[in-house]
RNA sequence: GCCCCCUUAGCUCAGUGGAUCAGAGCGGGUGCCUUCUAAGCACUAGGUCGCAGGUUCGAAUCCUGCAGGGGGCACCA
């Protein structure tokens, strides 16, 4: 029995929505999809009200709303305020969304930024979907590079050559003049706290910029207070343990072995993620957790996952997001972003140049899993090319012209919102929703701004061939409720992705 | 050699089983401001949806193979 029974009808002709159920059963059942259709659809016992019943070959089931439903919801949207679009599916589970994450030896990266705004809208759809979110930050505050980046400030403070994978960036000598003036001893492990300090400062900054922050700070030293003991012990007792080498292994099933404890005695990153997220089912006892990482980091996914099976966690808990790279085009000029080779543009810049707006609205513009470039010359400019700008757009004019014509008193003529264009508008912002829900099943944060940039198109088609005020008062106070319901509606899917939306531009 | 992502209009990208679905934005072309913001609207693009097979009543959408781009496959992070 195929499961799917309603889904949106592809094409506004055939109404809006539509079963392709018949088609699905004709085999099973050896009948005509024509014939099921037509059973079906006198069992289906739609109200009048709602809408009407139409078939269509080779085997559909297609309903149009009636206009009249359509219009009896602009009161209820307008009226619901924030709670508009939200829904239940999350039934308050806990789940935990960890993102950013870099390690804590550097300023953000434009690149970092992008898997930032992912997993905050992330959080924010699960969260507007009934999830009780955490957002966490975790920390690598131990392990070589802490102590590369500790020796990199020394050798700035005393002038000796960088240490060779070392830190060479301008802010490694801010750092090192700080602790001078302090007269901080040139300790490495002195110094790479200072750093930590300061570069977590530099984030938070950053990410406040984008209007991002976190409700927990996860230090990864804590894993190392006797999880690990414990966790090594149940591993070992499950038989996955294996000493070799001078080195600790984890037992895979698959061909080659993992290393979990180094020959030098440092852990790796991958007995890391295990302590880690053994640490979030487990112990914190979150139902679900979203990782969002970088693509670099996608051949983790799997052994992580193995790990988590063999201590009884069951592996579809975690869904990890892979966000592709990021590529900054300027005029003629493409640069790719790459963490290894160290090039890239910082995240600073980009919003000096850009603003947080359109940083987070280009990154929602594209799917996480694939790569994409980023215009900034198309970003920065204030002008009609800018998608922000639309969308932001629709929403002043909307705000404008409620401010217009606040002084109607007049019973809304509802029926009268009957033209192309107002039909259109009711439609799309009624399928806001379904958007909402859809995206966090799917935790796909994209999909939230493809819808706004309809809604905005609806909204710009209506304003311009619909006068809201007029003489008539009856049909303005309908159309001013209508953009009232559409007003709240793009504002809530531009608050749903942290862009900012102004009455006035 | 193996694994993951991508390959759709000049450019950047949506769409991942359904019926005029071959789309959006940008760029290019042409119209539209005496009335609530023209940061807008309306027309205008002929792209074998990388290639070849397969499954299906039906494939951009699923399966297999191949090609191209990117990322992984360390006692690196």
């Amino acid at each position: 029995m195929p499961a799917v029974l309603v889904e949106r009808a592809q094409n506004p002709a055939h109404g809006d929505y539509s079963v392709s159920l018949p088609l699905k059963l004709a085999k099973t059942l050896h009948r005509a999809p024509m014939a099921i259709a037509t059973e079906l659809s006198t069992a289906m016992a739609l109200p009048p009200s709602l809408g009407r019943i139409a078939l269509a070959p080779p085997g559909f089931i297609n309903i149009t709303l009636e206009p009249a439903w359509l219009q009896a919801q602009l009161a209820l949207i307008a009226g619901a305020g924030e709670q508009w679009g939200r829904n239940d599916l999350g039934g308050s589970q806990r789940v935990q969304v960890e993102f950013v994450s870099a390690n804590p030896t550097g300023p953000l990266l434009f690149s970092h930024a992008r898997g930032a705004v992912v997993g905050d809208v992330a959080a924010r759809i699960l969260e507007a979907s009934g999830f009780d979110v955490q957002r966490e930050y975790y920390l690598n505050d131990k392990g070589r590079q802490i102590r590369l980046f500790g020796e990199s400030i020394q050798a700035r403070m005393l002038n000796l050559p960088i240490p060779e994978d070392g830190y060479s960036g301008e802010y490694v000598g801010e750092i090192a003049a700080r602790a001078a003036a302090e007269g901080i001893s040139p300790e490495p492990s002195t110094l790479s706290e200072l750093g930590i300090e300061w570069v977590q400062r530099s984030v938070r900054e950053d990410l406040a910029r984008l209007r991002i922050s976190h409700d927990h700070l996860f230090l990864e030293s804590s894993l190392y207070a006797g999880w690990d003991q414990e966790t090594m012990r149940k591993l070992r007792d499950l038989g996955r343990i294996e000493e070799k080498d001078g080195a600790v292994w984890f037992k895979t099933s698959g061909e080659k072995d993992e290393v979990l404890i180094k020959r030098d005695g440092y852990p790796t990153y991958f007995w890391s993620d295990i302590l880690y997220h053994r640490d979030k089912f487990e112990k914190r006892g979150f139902n679900r957790v979203v990782d969002v990482w970088g693509a670099d980091h996608q051949g983790q996914v799997g052994r992580v996952k193995e790990a988590l099976a063999v201590l009884g966690i069951e592996p579809f808990r975690l869904t990890v997001l892979l966000v592709q790279l990021v590529s900054v085009k300027r005029g003629e000029e493409t640069v790719r972003m790459s963490r290894r080779a160290g090039v890239g543009v910082s995240l600073k810049e980009m919003l000096d140049d850009v603003g947080p707006d359109a940083v987070r609205y280009f990154f929602l513009l594209r799917s996480a899993d694939a790569q994409m470039e980023f215009d900034v010359d198309l970003a920065r400019r204030q002008s009609s090319e800018n998608p922000v700008y639309y969308a932001q757009y629709a929403h002043a004019r909307l705000a404008n012209v409620l401010t217009f014509g606040a002084g109607t008193r007049a019973e809304p003529a509802l029926a009268r919102l009957d033209s192309e264009w107002e039909l259109e508008l009711m439609r799309v912002m009624l399928r806001w929703p379904d958007v909402v829900r859809e995206a966090a099943e799917a935790i796909e944060p994209h999909r939230l701004a493809f819808f706004t940039d309809e809604l905005a198109a609806a909204i710009h088609r209506f304003y311009k061939n619909c006068r809201v005020v007029t003489d008539d008062a009856p049909l303005t106070a309908a159309r001013l409720l209508l953009s009232s319901a559409a007003r709240l509606t793009i504002a809530n899917a531009l608050g749903l992705m942290g862009v900012s939306a102004p009455d006035r531009m």
